[in-house]
DNA sequence: GTCTATAAAAGGATAGAC
DNA sequence: GTCTATCCTTTTATAGAC
């Protein structure tokens, strides 16, 4: 058999993978800082994925599926178009708090490689028409104004991405390198965020 | 003196440089590439630019004063916020249409190293103080909704980029990988993205 | 200024002992 | 399973002829 070691081993080098791989890229790693940082020697590396670019797939894989929002699991508790929306917003922000490197990572890699792409669609099972049915359905109750549904789903995802993989620019320049209060901010947009994705998509009843 | 050719052969090696540098990144790109792609040698990149690090260098300052919008120039023209907001949008969307790399380019590589933003902060004067004070002014008259300015001009960052940074994403899962009509969608935005941001954030007279 | 040839270093991968 | 030593390829960078 084995000395018993071989899970937590694996785990530490998955765990030092992510680390590298979502901070620098595939081009940018290093398999000897991985290895470093795993407390381990390149030859293990090998020994339990063969190459880097089998690391980096499994590394690759996990992430997408943390980045791309699993709506699915909301669509069972409610069609609220307004309940949904606060918690895809909500949803995203919490996660993206915890691992900021994601959107600038997975964006990053699925430019240089889009054919990722083919293999996740099969692997993933993303399909965002359930939620776009439901947004043409508001729309057609008159209850918000008239666009193409991929359109506001794509403004969502603007809204609540953009700010994580924009964030070294945005918050020296504009919140002064104060990485503090630039995480206030962060925040604070599940609600503003929704605030104002609401006043520019609901029709107003006020009147 | 020389052959007379050093300007062409600087401008050809330059060319090349942010082709190659904007698609692979600082990391992932190859001398050999760009001297491929410049129809000259390896030896004459190092003559020209005398290491990897300070041609890309070059190439990222000038991508990123393309990248960052010149508010000033519209400043001298109007104080009107509405206006204001249509040329930036405008003018983002005219641009990144030419460079659809660049959103990518610049983000990943002030991630990767975030100390390019001090350099590039003293040589290109970027200041945003003048577009917040406007914000605030109409804020002030109950023209806007109040929320923190910077919010605002976050949103609209938002708003006209991130479309084209998640472009491989965006445009295979919601535009079935057609090109040419995401596209379409991208020009479209310079109007939907203006009446979004208009709808969300000025106070309605119309009640 | 431009080229060929080559140095020098880095980095991924493997062999083989334990 | 884990390590050390080493191979082999890639890649940046320079020397030197023309």
């Amino acid at each position: 058999m084995n000395s018993g070691t071989e899970r937590n081993t694996e785990e530490k080098i998955l765990k030092a993978a992510r680390q590298v791989f979502t901070e620098k890229g595939m081009a940018g790693a290093r398999m000897q800082e991985i290895a470093d940082k795993a407390g381990i020697n390149k030859a293990m590396l090998h020994y339990y994925f063969r190459s880097k670019e089998k690391l980096f797939d499994r590394v690759f894989k996990e992430a997408f599926g943390l980045f791309w929002p699993r709506v699915d699991q909301y669509l069972q508790t409610t069609t609220d178009l307004k309940t949904l929306l606060k918690a895809i917003v909500t949803s995203y922000i919490d996660v993206l708090i915890d691992q900021p490197f994601l959107p600038i990572f997975i964006l990053n890699e699925l430019h240089r490689n889009p054919d990722h792409l083919k293999r996740l669609f099969f692997e993933t099972g993303v399909d965002p028409t359930q939620l776009l049915e439901i947004i043409k359905g508001e729309m057609a109750a008159g209850n918000i104004v008239e666009m193409d549904p991929r359109e506001l789903l794509v403004n969502i995802l603007s809204l609540s991405l953009f700010p994580f993989a924009a964030r070294p620019l945005v918050s020296r320049i504009l919140w002064d390198n104060d990485q503090e209060s630039y995480v206030a901010f962060l925040k604070e947009r599940k609600n503003t965020v929704y605030e104002f994705i609401v006043r520019a998509v609901f029709v107003s009843s006020a009147c």
